[in-house]
DNA sequence: TTCTGTAATGGTCACGTGTCCATTATTTGC
DNA sequence: GCAAATAATGGACACGTGACCATTACAGAA
């Protein structure tokens, strides 16, 4: 393995002098420097990033948690940050939790055992692993979370305006004339601090309505789970006029129980969903949805982290909301025009 | 920091001893081994990985090089990967090159750095950086590529039967008595190693017919490239009675021209594609799609990956195939019925 | 008891780097 | 032309671990 001494060595210099040249190059003459460097590229030297982060307490490594990398949110939030990360030198490491606290546990001790400067999760509900995040924090790593938040968390995020999206949703929906509408969201609110199943029904009442008890039950945010909720939905003596999704996931799964059963968008039910993933606007009709600037909150979240990290100031707290924005399409239209 | 030190001390043993209660346990005493054990657990101590790269020569990491991770193929494989590379104790780091040579020997480099002991690699196209990938291998990184391989490679690779695929396309179009059949991939097939565009004139051939130069005109596997080919041939004098998508990237692309052109499936134009995403089967009319096992072939990567690392062989070389498979959703149909 | 073999535990060192302090060359001020 | 200041380079050491060798404890055979 080429290290430092052989550069140095091929260059005639002392190996504190080629080390130098990585990483001061401005101390150096113009000919030293270029020796150096030459040598450098004759070896294709490389620097050992696992001896610098023994000497420096933590590697140049940032990790990444998120919910599930199929999800296209997390995989464009994946590719943004591992782009940004890159470019800074350092390397990501990425991990799911599959929204599950033992997965999530085991990912974090992998994290810690790595020394990762800093760690962007997205943490699986049920805050079980906010003492274990306190602990890599004192530790020294550098933890922003991203998407959501436990309750109680003293570190920064990074976050959608949860509550004015979803309020932006149900007055589009309120002002076509809806009434019944339903969300497909966890309901189990209070326990599991998701932001857009606790505000919607703040925002049905805000605008006069109430979620019927029939509508009020949870989807686990799968898929799966999103089509069988749908389907029991649509079969009730009185169906909602209106389905709010609040993930593109879900939309999927809703979408499908739909069309399985011959109902017609918006003649029938009304559409409406959050994140813009490509399916959505490629059947038909399109559907209206409330996307994400995902790429700005990834890129957010990264120079929160570094800058940070960089500053050796782990104790700064940077809290950013990001708004989102209503695209319509034709998927949600007046209750009048439907039977 | 807690170190190992820390541990034997609080356990009243040497550091030898408390190191082999996590990689030899069977030789120490049980009351001894349970007295590291509770200081371990007391001291929430998680032995530094960097330190231990750095003496063992490489990290316990395998690094994923992908072309795009918002791909759902590679966002599959990826949390495949991610997931069995964990349960391994290894941690994964995540690149995608954009299929850009320059992106990716920055990444490798990236990679080198970090010292990984294995290299799942998706090469960007043009083979620019198998010399970099011969020096990794040879100061000790193990190499397998996935989903495709470079010209003259030495390593193994874990790959798709791409030439019996497009054979079994171009076989059920040709059933149904297509004669006009176009391709969506590269056209530049010689230079670009790129199976399923080098195949298809061949299945072509096999089935008595012939490309026409008019559709001769190649992709650069992206959304876009596909929309506004598919464009261009469906206004072509003569246009294709079907088209064979290589990929389910450049198939969102080719359906959005389609339905922009107010074509229908199939009664217009026959539709195939490679990779079974989900919004194939959400769209009117469902598309048939030839599926490839990603689950299969990300856990069979890691296990020659990982079995190559820990038997200390790194020249062995594995190359694996799996088979597609066809579904049929009716997004194919007999020429005849189209006007 | 004494010897021998094995089980159990302890000690030492190098991996390649980043940081700090020391030394040598060169320029500046008078 | 010489001291003082500054620019340029060199040397020493520790980070925490895994690999290897060394030592001690103990059981069984004579």
């Amino acid at each position: 393995m080429t290290t430092i001494h052989d550069v140095a060595k091929r260059a005639g210099v002392s190996a504190t002098t080629a080390k130098r040249a990585i990483h001061e190059p401005q101390l150096l003459t113009e000919t030293t420097l270029e020796r150096v460097l030459n040598a450098i590229h004759d070896l294709n030297y490389e620097p050992d990033r696992t001896a610098g982060a023994l000497r420096r307490g933590h590697s140049q490594t940032i990790g990444l948690m998120v919910g599930n990398i199929i999800e296209p949110f997390f995989a464009q939030l994946t590719r943004t940050i591992a782009k940004a990360v890159h470019a800074s030198g350092y390397a990501l490491i990425v991990a799911d939790n599959e929204y599950d606290s033992n997965l999530e546990l085991e990912n974090l001790r992998m994290f810690h055992g790595h020394r990762v400067g800093g760690l962007i999760v997205r943490s699986a509900f049920g805050s079980g692993n906010l003492e274990y995040l306190k602990r890599l924090h004192d530790q020294g790593t550098y933890i922003l979370e991203i998407d959501n938040f436990l309750a109680g968390s003293p570190f920064g995020h990074v976050m959608l305006e949860n509550a004015k999206c979803v309020e932006m949703g149900v007055d589009y929906l309120h002002d076509l004339g809806h009434k019944r509408i339903a969300a497909l969201t966890m309901f189990d609110a209070k326990k599991l601090q998701d932001e857009r199943g606790q505000t919607f029904p703040l925002a049905m009442k805000a605008v006069g309505l109430r979620v019927p008890k029939t509508y009020q039950r949870g989807t686990t945010l799968s898929e799966e789970s999103a089509y069988s909720l749908t389907l029991e939905l649509m079969r009730l003596p009185e169906p909602p006029t209106a389905i709010f999704s609040m993930t593109g996931n879900e939309a999927a799964g809703a979408f499908r129980a739909i069309k399985e059963l011959k109902l017609r968008i918006p003649e029938d039910v009304s559409f409406l969903t959050f994140d813009d993933y490509s399916w959505t606007s490629l059947v038909d009709p399109p559907l209206d949805v409330i996307t994400q600037p995902t790429e700005d909150m990834g890129l957010a979240a990264v120079s929160i982290v570094l800058e940070a990290i960089q500053s050796r100031n782990l104790k700064k707290v940077v809290r950013k909301r990001f708004p989102g924005t209503l695209i319509r399409r034709g998927s949600c239209a007046s209750p009048k025009k439907q039977k």
